[in-house]
DNA sequence: AACCTGACTTCGG
DNA sequence: TCCGAAGCCAGGT
């Protein structure tokens, strides 16, 4: 079993609509831990694949994928850009287009990208 | 129970 | 804008 904590984050992180992204800050605040952005990632890394997460919808904060190359990078860019997901210059992703507004009208979350 | 780990974040230079 | 150092959290060992 899980904490309260671990399960309210795979909630959310299976909540983020496709085609759409939320940084590990962000899901750890709507976690109810804004400092637990670390714990996001472990949760991720340990349970992804299990629970059929969209860990790849989750990025660092300022819009970049955190893996590393040869690492799960390519997959997750991979991934994002198969949902329409655009990487800018420097690989990072406007997150003012993509980000996901939870609570956020489907509406919203339908037209940016 | 103490120590380690990690896909983070923030701050200062 | 980029890099390094420090801070923080909870699950694993």
């Amino acid at each position: 079993m899980s904490s309260p904590f671990t399960e309210r984050i795979r909630n959310i992180v299976a909540a983020i609509p496709r085609s759409r992204v939320a940084t590990y800050g962000q899901v750890a605040v709507l976690a109810g831990n804004p400092r637990a952005a670390r714990q996001v990632s472990w949760v991720l890394h340990s349970s992804s694949k299990r629970y059929g997460l969209p860990w790849h919808r989750v990025i660092g904060g300022r819009g970049s994928i955190s893996l590393e190359p040869g690492r799960g990078y390519e997959e997750q860019k991979s991934l994002l850009l198969s949902e329409g997901v655009v990487f800018g210059d420097r690989d990072r992703i406007d997150l003012e287009r993509f980000g996901w507004k939870p609570g956020g009208s489907d509406i919203e979350n339908a037209l940016t990208p």
